[in-house]
DNA sequence: ACAAAAGTGTTCCAAGTACACCCATGG
DNA sequence: CCATGGGTGTACTTGGAACACTTTTGT
């Protein structure tokens, strides 16, 4: 039996342990849901188009009333974390596969002018497909909006030891009648060989707190992401054509590929089914995920 | 002026908000700090080796008394997460540069006997020459600990559309007098497109809370970071030689190289000096961290 | 027949891997 | 002079990038 220098056991101690001898934060959670849109285009001949979109809630209380923000709600005294995330998530859709990662903490003060809270953000990717709206379960307004992103301004100081980048990027999410705007400012130093990071958001209009940071930081981490790991494949459902997957990989990675190159990066990823998906012109063979590309 | 349901301005709302409406969880935040040891070989002709250590703290009070612990506290209400982590650092090392990244937070209930700790979690990434140990300026006893890991077993289980992947590893971490040991069982589950992962300590002796779990998700992620970034740099001096360089590379990803392929997998990492060290042999050539290596 | 999309092949270059080899130093 | 480590060159393979080309379909 160990006493620390009260004399105390540990029963003893952690019986009189007060958990609010000091006062604490708030923690909530915040689930961006990113899924991938198809817009049928209106030729036959034509190829659907694809688009990246994130769900947000209107908000409908202060502060930011009206608002769109990231779903996502105070954590429970008595659930996981993780639990939290994946509850914030079911309250908005019912979904029966998803892919779901932390993303980041978000913990500077005054963030929510309400009071201080400290916030882990998830990323969830979804097939829209199988998956739909919890439609009007609670009051709160949920929309997909399209995401863009536009280089606004690069700006690099070159010194002998250090590089400062800055980069000025503008978030622009919507719906057919509802636009929220950002501008963020993201800065990379590098001081010796010592790198550090920053995001700042430099101006926004319709969108709460610093959820666009949240944004902007989850689509960086999806870029980085689809280039060693298959997240790609949980934003499209168990059975594709390669150009659908091809446009996943061009609208998070802003760019574009030739086709046979394309299909030469992600030749082991994928796998043959002997069904084809016939469009107005020579069917496109199906794809299913190889689950053991890695190997 | 928009009004709330309740009829309220914002201004109005915020007054009357409490924020302790609900039980809230404490925050508190853990700095991992990694630094690289040099062992100086008895025979001079032998080339100095190179160790992967971890700083840990004694315990002093219940829980886990005596046993050794991540450095960590409670996050302050009026300061920023960053910041609290930056003070934990500098509470156990005056360093002058140093790596930070958030790591993971940890939300599990239970991971704290006391109460509801939701703690976030920071890697640092150190030079031991470029820093000292704050010595005994809190009566907290922190130690420098070899990290070794080692696989016990590895299983997979494949099915036609699902693959689980466990693995136990065994994480030992040493000082001359004091050696902390943990299993820890790391569970990769792919069920059709969706991979998930988690970690489990299944036992521990001698170290603290859940932060076996947080020691190794630390080194995964340097594993990781280590492939396409260049913070192995931040555990090296200034200038350094190739030969540092490589051990470093070996001691993090646990696999050597041959010398001619290290070199030209690093090449536009580092840029040469003039100087050389000299040692019992040939002297070797002083590189230096090339800023510009991603250019 | 032709537009639109599916799908293949060829060449070039960069980076990883596996070798074999020479150079410099001090004990 | 030789053990030990520093440093270089060559050949093979793999993966990405650029480009030109054939095939299949519905309208």
């Amino acid at each position: 039996m160990i006493l620390n220098k009260q004399g105390q056991t540990e029963e003893e101690f952690l019986a009189v342990y007060n958990p609010d001898e000091f006062e604490k934060p708030s923690v909530s959670v915040d689930v961006l849901l990113f899924a991938i849109a198809t817009i049928e285009n209106p030729d036959v001949r034509k190829l659907a188009d694809k688009k990246l979109q994130v769900l947000l809630v209107q908000r409908d209380n202060h502060p930011y009333i009206g608002q769109w923000a990231i779903p996502g709600g105070f954590v429970g005294m008595n659930e996981n974390l993780n639990d939290a995330a994946l509850r914030e998530l079911r309250e908005e859709t019912a979904v029966d596969n998803v892919y779901i990662e932390q993303l980041y903490t978000w913990g500077d003060l005054g963030r929510d002018p309400r009071t201080r809270v400290i916030s882990t953000s998830y990323m969830a990717l979804i097939n829209k497909n199988s998956c739909r709206l919890q439609a009007g379960t609670d009051v709160v307004d949920a929309r997909w909006f399209d995401v863009n992103i536009n280089i606004i301004e690069e700006d690099e100081k070159n010194e002998a030891d250090s590089t400062i980048t800055q980069k000025v990027v503008e978030l622009v999410l919507k719906t057919q009648d509802i636009t929220c705007k950002a501008r963020i400012k993201e800065t990379i130093t590098i001081i010796n060989r010592f790198t550090t990071s920053k995001l700042e958001i430099i101006e926004q209009d319709n969108i709460s707190f610093d959820h666009a940071k949240i944004i902007y930081y989850g689509l960086m981490r999806m870029r980085n992401k689809i280039e060693y790991t298959d997240i790609a494949f949980s934003l499209l459902p168990n059975e594709f054509t390669l150009a659908e997957l091809q446009l996943v990989y061009e609208i998070i990675l802003g760019k574009t590929f030739t086709k046979p190159n394309f299909q030469r990066k992600i030749r082991n990823m994928v796998l043959e089914t002997d069904k084809f998906e016939g469009g107005a012109h020579r069917p496109a063979r199906l794809f299913r995920f190889n689950k053991d590309w890695g190997k």
